[in-house]
RNA sequence: GUGAAUGUAGCUCAGUUGGUUAGAGCAUCAGAUUGUGAUUCUGAGGGUCGCGGGUUCGAGUCCCGUCUUUCACCCCA
């Protein structure tokens, strides 16, 4: 027989790992609600119809399909059958899919229930999404995104706070070292336009967005090989060169491309993004605007974010962005802009672990575990742990009889920062041996001295 | 989806041109210490060598297939 296994890109969690995802999921649900963010759940599965179509030709094909239920061949055309073309029989065999990110079940659940909402819709959403990816370190076909989306306003303040919010989360998860990168499809489109790009604009995207990975020459080399003409690339590559201020690149991209009638449009949006982050005293936030940024779903058409975090090789933590025509898309009545990011929740981990940094109180099951050295103290000592417990101290008891060194071993490794130890001299005098396993001191104390004491020491 | 590496104890890894009974460190468990963990000492347990097939007198070692993980491309959190 075969031991079992999971399925590629997948994994389990165990509860030290679950604690340390736990501390991520807290910090960055704390943070949404805080902005006036508001809970929305959606199914696993969507339709197929709801998904196709969102994420470009490549999205698509990275989509988990959900074989139909029952004898799903009964009335397929024969025809179609033998002819063994995948990719025309899947939507008669397959109609629902895994969800493949957090916005476009969102935009469908808007357009469904429009008449309850209060626009500008704010909500927040974590769950898992799947992709049909080959995994590799930092790639999982399953794993969590954290969504917070704003439909319904057109307002660079949704930007600025987005911008916000990510300074706030890092500040919470202790990550210091990042950079939060903003650019505009509109600004992409009249670079595009500058480099003559005509109908290659998305190979101009894919190439520049290389930049920092492959360095001007390679892009150079791949925007030839793709035949853009060297004049086209040089004055490319004057503005993608330009070092400087956001406010100095802003001036810049106003001289070269004010010409472009939606590059002024796009300008003013970043111009405002910037301003309105000042004015919430986000000024010292690293954001950076950054024209090489081309990145990001099918369906961005305003800002995109994309966020690294430095000295972790783990790819983009965040990234996100304004989307004018999702809505449309599933109802062409609706026309509400939509922006939005999302935080990758297991590569937020995999950063933190490389960088060391959970704070170690994560990994804490309790605060206090009560030890007892026969059947009677551990009867005592029940009583103990369910006092403590009363005053909302996480405790346990260990909950057979067993040696001290066995009992302080396993507050030991569950990393438990104090034991209470109950013998027959604390029986009959009523005070409690609290010993501190850090230190491992130990203090002879009345449970209302020990309760002010552990109250006194911040979790 | 294309191309390439990897897999030996719970973990990190040794294992010679194919040759007897596959090793180490850490971890685990027990004892030294029957009211004191994390340090010390002693001992013990733990292996379908990823899985399946092939070559060979003989395979952890060579060949084929497969799965896993990883890397590059593509794309993305």
């Amino acid at each position: 027989m075969d031991r079992p296994t999971l399925p590629k890109g997948t994994r389990d969690f165990g509860p030290a790992v679950m604690a340390k995802r736990q501390f991520i999921f807290q910090s960055i649900r704390s943070v949404f609600e805080r902005y006036g963010f508001l809970p929305l759940e959606t199914p696993a599965m969507e339709n197929l119809s709801t998904l196709t179509g969102k994420y470009g030709e490549e999205g698509d094909q990275l989509l988990f399909k959900v074989l139909n239920s029952g004898d799903y061949l009964k009335d397929i055309d024969p025809a179609l059958l033998s002819s063994k073309d995948s990719r025309r029989l899947t939507p008669s065999i397959a109609e629902k899919g895994l969800k493949y990110d957090l916005t476009v079940p969102f935009a469908r659940y808007v357009v469904m229930n429009r008449h309850e909402i209060t626009f500008p819709f704010k909500r927040y959403q974590i769950q898992p999404v799947w992709r049909a990816d080959r995994p590799q370190k930092g790639r999982y076909r399953e794993f969590y995104q954290c969504d917070a989306d704003v439909i319904g306003t057109d307002s660079m303040v949704c930007e600025a706070e987005i911008i916000l919010m990510i300074r706030d989360a890092f500040a919470k998860l202790g990550i210091n070292r990042y950079s939060i990168k903003i650019n505009h499809r509109g600004v992409l489109a009249a670079l595009a336009a500058l480099a003559g790009a005509g109908d290659k604009e998305s190979s101009l995207f894919v190439a520049i967005d290389k930049l920092d990975k492959i360095g001007e020459a390679g892009v150079r080399d791949e925007l030839a090989s793709r035949g853009f003409s060297a004049e086209a690339v040089d004055s490319l590559f004057d503005l993608l060169n330009k070092r400087g201020t956001n406010q100095e690149k802003l001036e810049l991209l106003r001289a070269q491309l004010g010409k472009y009638e939606k590059a002024a449009a796009s300008i003013h949006d970043l111009e405002q993004v910037f301003t309105f982050v000042a004015s919430m005293g986000g000024e010292a936030a690293p954001v950076e605007l950054d024209l090489a940024l081309a990145r990001g779903l099918s369906y961005y058409t305003g800002c995109i974010f994309e966020v690294k975090i430095h000295d972790a090789a783990v790819g983009s933590v965040s990234g996100g962005g304004r989307y004018d025509n999702l809505t449309a898309v599933f109802d062409s009545k609706e026309r509400s802009s939509g922006v939005g990011f999302s935080f990758g929740v297991d590569r937020l981990y995999d950063a933190m672990e490389e960088l060391n940094l959970f704070p170690e109180e994560t990994q804490r099951s309790s605060q206090v575990l009560v030890c007892h050295l026969d059947e009677e103290c551990l009867r005592y000592g029940l009583g103990i742990t369910q006092k403590l417990r009363a005053k909302s101290i996480a405790a346990e008891i260990y909950p057979e009889p067993s040696k001290l060194k066995k009992q302080l071993e396993y507050a030991d490794k569950k990393k438990i920062p104090f034991a209470v130890v109950i013998g027959s001299d604390e029986m009959k005098s009523g005070v409690l041996a609290v010993k501190n396993l850090k230190t491992g001191e130990q203090h002879l104390r009345t449970l209302e001295q020990f309760l002010s004491d552990i109250t006194a020491i911040p979790k």
